[in-house]
DNA sequence: TCGCCTCTTTGATCCAGATCAAACTGGCGT
DNA sequence: ACGCCAGTTTGATCTGGATCAAAGAGGCGA
């Protein structure tokens, strides 16, 4: 319990932390830091692991420290439509009011800073920056999920695969996005099933459009594993 | 100009206005909202008109008085999707931060409360219930955004346009949701394009479906004339 | 090392919804 | 009253992606 000790007033937890900078620690007062990861505990999920089901109440918020979280919605027959993808340092959970009927499950092992809802219930109230950042998170996301609807709705279904990968390459390294296009390779943090449940496909289309973006030479697919050769031509197929 | 005139300290202007009760001038003071409405202006906006180009900036924030407003994404080749529609007294414009790339249109004639940027930011800063109304509709505007990306996604033609006729039901009169299901006529607020565009469909799939729903007795189409005869049936067909 | 289990790929076939093509309807201007 | 025009309906046909089926490809516990 000593992680207040300072690095100028920082708590350690929160040092190398990118929630300071991006997410929504970046609103508090050291002082207030302190206060917040007093009450705050480091947890790591397995991939798989369901953070808040469906409709069920929280006591805890949380800011992603590292993997992916996915937002899922399902139909009563067993349909499933991933509705957002979380990455570090997303905040997690919902302020002043019930969840949405929405399901939150680690895609890939998660670790969080998690804290009870109570904390950040009175850091809000004593610290109007830090609806600011909620409140910019939200429009963010909101932003995002308008994104998603236009290619769900109406991209093909190789555009909607060359935009996911548009997405998780940006994500992973955004550095990636520049002129130069450098070109990177990564590991998808969902499956074919998760990709599919994203675009609004199947897995075997999502795997045949890897197949031929590959063999297109727009990209290089083995499993997981993903290199992307020709940042432009992704772009251009994914549309504007 | 005498508008400040006194209903017990609130502006001629708003004392009717539904943006008082369920909208962010809920949030204000009496002193605030004449503060507001001294710089507001109504404005009437027929079918078809635009009230931000794409990635336009904004110097006009407004709440909406009657008529549904839509917004939209458009891809370079001309595919559109609706990404949210807006009804009264819903607040439109994006606080901090330059427009997303989204088009908004009038769907309807629309009557709108429009103040300048500047005045709103300054209530803002003054005033933490503004925020926290403005974090609570992005919340909302999330939920619904996601609620409609599943069936985008995920639902079947006829899934989707009960859906969105239950959308439209429940906005033009909420207390059709209840158990008695009364039934209720109204007229669509969007053409068949836009519906399909809403729904990720075409024009004659959405038209199709609605002849499908009149002649399983669930609904009564003529033109943009609807009347909902089976509600409890209906809300079944749209999933959960 | 083997066998199992999950994830992925590939192939063959099918079908919901797209596309193409007309005709119908109702308003509105002249 | 008429003609035009945007929106809508209906029909015939086509096709992108779903569905059905089966064969790889790792990874991991025994």
């Amino acid at each position: 319990m000593r992680q207040d000790i300072h690095t100028s007033g920082i708590p350690v937890l929160c040092v190398s932390c990118e929630a300071r900078h991006r997410g929504i620690c970046g609103a508090l007062e050291p002082i207030q830091l302190v206060e917040l990861a007093r009450a705050s505990t480091k947890h790591v999920l397995e991939e798989g692991a369901e953070l808040i089901g469906d409709a069920e109440p929280i006591d805890n918020y949380a800011n992603i420290l590292s993997g992916v979280v996915k937002l899922t919605k399902s139909l009563p027959d067993g349909r499933q439509q991933i509705v957002g993808l979380q990455f570090a340092p997303d905040f997690l959970g919902r302020p002043f009011s019930e969840e949405s009927a929405i399901g939150v499950e680690a895609a890939t092992p998660v670790s969080l800073c998690s804290f009870p809802r109570r904390t950040i219930q009175r850091l809000i109230e004593a610290t109007p920056g830090l609806e600011r950042r909620l409140l910019m998170q939200a429009l963010r996301e909101l932003d995002e999920a308008r994104g998603w609807m236009m290619t769900v709705g109406r991209k093909t279904a190789a555009e909607k695969v060359a935009s996911f990968l548009l997405l998780i390459a940006r994500n992973i390294d955004p550095t990636l996005d520049g002129e130069g296009a450098p070109a990177g390779a990564f590991d998808l943090p969902l499956t074919r099933a998760d990709i599919g449940d994203f675009l609004g496909l199947t897995i075997e289309t999502v795997s045949r459009q890897f197949t031929r973006l590959d063999r297109d030479g727009l990209i290089s697919v083995k499993g997981r594993r993903v290199e992307v050769l020709d940042m432009g031509r992704l772009a251009d197929l994914a549309g504007a």
